[in-house]
DNA sequence: GTCTATAAGGTGATAGAC
DNA sequence: GTCTATCACCTTATAGAC
């Protein structure tokens, strides 16, 4: 690939991932996209041939981190390190990734239309791996017993919602962006919830 | 009103809330809503004048039953009561209200570049009474030192999530749609993970 | 590889008959 | 009050010059 193909590449990539986090997928107008890029209306469907497979290439985007955020599931054997690891993981990728957060959150919002059975068979798996390591944890007597699925709804919800309703946490706090000060409140308000209602201890982790 | 108006407009009213929370505003398609209603497409247009003024209808029928949710803030005095209401009240909303909570939460991930000001600071209003409350049961030690906006961020995204992300709890359940005993397990889940949290006894409420 | 000009298709909205 | 037929506009997508 030439070295102005993938700038222009990556550049639209951004672009895209801005306007379809802020408008949603019909609203948004390739236009627009090719105006934030910088470049001409016909570039955008050059590069990438449709608007829908250009939207397809956003969504994946967040794929990969979310599939490596649950490696502390494997990684530590005591539950509380895990579970704090993993929220502080899914805090950053709020954080870092907010425009392609929201995109997949508004994706499966709508009922998933545009997610391949691939990926959502990955992401199923590894809910499945996760809500058995929680299962293990309790049956080892190492946590509390407490529904899997539904505390990882609350996770998922309760570290998403920093990217996804931006809007709102900024309408409530006061402030345009939260800063790292923020982020550190709410991860250690998260992560107290849950270790305290999993009857485990917080553990320090600097 | 003559009766004929009435049933129309509710019949259009519920359609339209169904399909915006499926699609989204821009993918909506005034044709579609008038086929879910059984109507002609011009007369969703001598109801409700415009497509933009519709969907303001709907997203305004949230409203009053969010404003309303908030009354055990000041029912009891009791901080583990208070909360538990509250969290009991907003799966409720879930529960009951799930198209028309998906349109407020699309409306909110983008901005909420249809909300009225009006509505917009009758919530804030009520948020910043809501962290007031939670900031006097701190200082009078009622229970444990917290942030109490992260705190409300983190109960509004465990207890939306099961109307928002419908799509994914069905995916993880395996169940198309949550029976009552999912929705108990999830208020009972999510006010031991707040009230252990803010280092409240879970009170028993019939 | 890049961009102007245009084709093709679809949607919100309404005129006007009933 | 209701509905058929149509307008006006906008957006995706592409042909073809550079």
């Amino acid at each position: 690939m030439s070295r102005i193909r993938e700038i222009n590449s990556e550049r639209i990539l951004e672009s895209s991932c801005i306007e379809f986090a802020e408008k949603g997928y019909s609203a948004t107008k390739i236009i627009d996209i090719a105006k934030k890029a910088g470049l001409p209306k016909p570039n955008i469907y050059y590069y990438f041939q449709s608007k829908e497979n250009l939207y397809r290439c956003v969504l994946e985007s967040i794929i990969e981190p979310l599939l490596e955020a649950s490696a502390p599931f494997d990684q530590y054997e005591d539950p509380a390190i895990a579970l704090g690891e993993y929220i502080r993981t899914k805090i950053r990728i709020s954080k870092e990734h907010p425009h392609a957060s929201k995109v997949f959150a508004s994706e499966i919002m709508h009922g998933a239309p545009h997610l391949t059975k691939d990926i959502s068979d990955k992401l199923m798996s590894q809910t499945k791996h996760m809500t058995t390591r929680i299962d293990q944890w309790v049956s080892d007597g190492k946590m509390e017993p407490i529904d899997a699925q539904h505390l990882l709804f609350t996770i998922w919800a309760s570290t998403q919602t920093y990217a996804d309703f931006d809007w709102q946490i900024g309408q409530v706090t006061g402030k345009k962006t939260l800063d790292n000060h923020d982020y550190q409140t709410a991860t250690e308000l998260i992560t107290r919830l849950v270790l305290k209602g999993c009857g485990l201890n917080l553990v320090e982790i600097k």
